[in-house]
DNA sequence: CACTTAAATGTAAGCGCTTACAAAATATTG
DNA sequence: CAATATTTTGTAAGCGCTTACATTTAAGTG
């Protein structure tokens, strides 16, 4: 693999001047940049870009934590994030955390060995207070998904309080007065937020809650299988079903249908995220729209402007508004 | 962000065994060792893994390349390498070629400035040749999911021509003849391998196939729709399809359920790749199983094996064999 | 205890780049 | 055209590590 000094010596030039010609920052000759280019052709250069990196102290790449790289949710935020960046000559680096707090930890420490010009972190597990030092650090953070106090300016967020609110008022306003509910494991404050906008939407309209309406799942669509199995045996009476996320919800729905519901005529079920495959399941699935794609999107924006000074028309929002996507699941009583 | 050389002044010895200790390679005292590592913490190092490539020309990191980064197909291969990966303390570099050539020779690239140790490629859209080139450049690269010749010892397939055939030969076991086939792009050689075990199976049930049988679709869900939308018009008298993909057969399945079909009573339908997904589909999807796991992980393994020098007791086998998944969308005739 | 052998540590030369700063070449001006 | 300003190029010092080799220290031996 050639090097620079290959390339200086063919091109009878000094290491700077090759170097000025790839960067492109500084004045050269159209002569001599036409030596060089020419010279970097025939070797077949490549510019080693770690070097680049340790001498420049810049990466050109930014490290991405998601929670698993599987998955509706995640495949969204990944795909989104990398589009953008790439169009705009960065890179990214991604990694999974699997919602541990010593392994998003390590997956962090990583990405930051690995000297990331700024993180994009989808991080559950780790604490406020690590986030805290984290962005004190000075090292350029983004926060996707998560409300950290006095890192407003570094978090994107999804009102998921007014998300679960939206999910139950819908419910109710078809009629539903039994409402079970899957919520996600509670330690998370999305989920938290979502069954407090439940709670609030049931209040407002003056049912009360039932402890036994709540089924605490982990997100995972087998969960949602379990949720609905405990709503048979420990709230038989419910009419609808809200689910924390589609996930779940589409294991509730397969669960449901195994008991011989029909829905929605004999079973509302409302998701949350509306993710892609939701419109496939069979009823299409009403959920509620979690705007990844454009947190995703703006995370990406704001490290581009205040990393790398690429200023977009974009401007910088960061609490996103859920809405309601009405499909075939929810069905009046 | 401290040094190696601030430890090695707080622990009062030199560079060099600092080095040591972080690497432990060599032999260090206890003592010394102990004096270190305490510096270390106190100082909150955290080595420097750019400066720890460029001198030691070991990234300890695979580039992965997959087409897309979300996806459930994606998904599971993107998670099975980065398990085995980061279980042995290697780390996983994703890109995303998005079945373009350009798109992909950029990634590979990157990949390669980047300096990683070994590849995983999940390319579709580059030449054999290109490929033949690469791995003749000394650098390890293993293939998924695409056979190249002469590099038989780097590729991991799954056998997709008598995936093919195990599908429509299921179709044609339950006493459907007329059997539509929603195919892939065909350029892609899965694709077309695939359709041709389709017409391996017709051909031995002594079933001529008809060339409006065929719809070729993009492998993305719209397209199964699509698909669907095209048989009732130019093929209605199916009553099994066959869909080269779990995506597309979701689609289809939505497509079918508008038009008015019972699945599997009024119209059979069979996927491939047994994606997480398709067993929450409802009816839940029949289809062929694409070890994808198993081949992410084998792949993984070799280059544990081959860059690394990490023997594990798992045998490298380079052909895996689709087996056929029954669950409810297929019926008798 | 002097002498050999092995273990522990230190010295210094890179790895392939970037980038101040200095030097040389070219252009501008009266 | 000499003097000065400007542009283009070269020189060399790092960036933070690893590692061959040299040196020192400790252990073993008769």
């Amino acid at each position: 693999m050639a090097t620079i000094y290959e390339v200086s010596e063919a091109a009878g030039v000094s290491l700077a001047t090759v170097s000025r010609v790839m960067n492109g920052n500084a004045k050269v000759s159209e002569r001599t940049r036409k030596k060089v280019e020419d010279a970097m052709a025939s070797l077949g250069y490549q510019p080693n870009a770690i070097a680049q990196s340790l001498a420049s102290n810049r990466t050109n790449s930014v490290g991405l934590l998601v929670s698993e790289l599987h998955g509706s949710y995640f495949g969204d935020l990944m795909s989104t994030v990398e589009q953008v960046l790439k169009q705009n000559g960065k890179h990214v680096i991604i990694t999974a955390g699997h919602v541990n707090v010593d392994r998003e930890h390590e997956a962090i420490e990583f990405l930051k060995s690995r000297r990331c010009d700024a993180l994009i972190l989808h991080a559950e597990a780790v604490s406020d207070d690590y986030l805290r030092k984290l962005v004190d650090s000075k090292l350029p953070v983004v926060i996707i998904n998560r409300k950290v106090d006095n890192l407003d300016d570094n978090c994107f967020v999804v009102d998921n309080e007014q998300g679960g609110y939206l999910a139950t008022h819908a419910a109710i306003k078809q009629g539903h007065r039994n409402i079970g509910y899957i919520s996600g494991p509670l330690f998370k404050k999305d989920a938290s937020d979502r069954l407090a906008g439940h709670k609030r939407a049931l209040a407002e309209a003056g049912i009360e809650f039932e402890a036994s309406s709540l089924f605490e799942g982990d997100f995972h669509e087998s969960s949602g299988q379990e949720g609905m199995q405990y709503m048979q045996t420990h709230f038989s009476k419910l009419t609808a079903l809200v689910c924390a996320n589609d996930e779940m919800a589409s294991g509730a729905m397969t669960a449901a249908r195994e008991a011989g519901f029909d829905i929605p005529s004999q079973l509302s079920i409302i998701g949350f995220d509306n993710v892609l495959f939701s419109r496939y399941l069979y009823p299409k699935l009403t959920t509620i729209n979690n705007p990844i794609h454009a947190m995703g999107e703006m995370a990406a924006h704001w490290v581009l402007q205040h990393v790398y000074n690429i200023k977009s028309s974009m401007a910088i929002e960061h609490l996103f508004v859920p809405e309601i996507i009405n499909r075939d699941t929810l069905g009046k009583l």
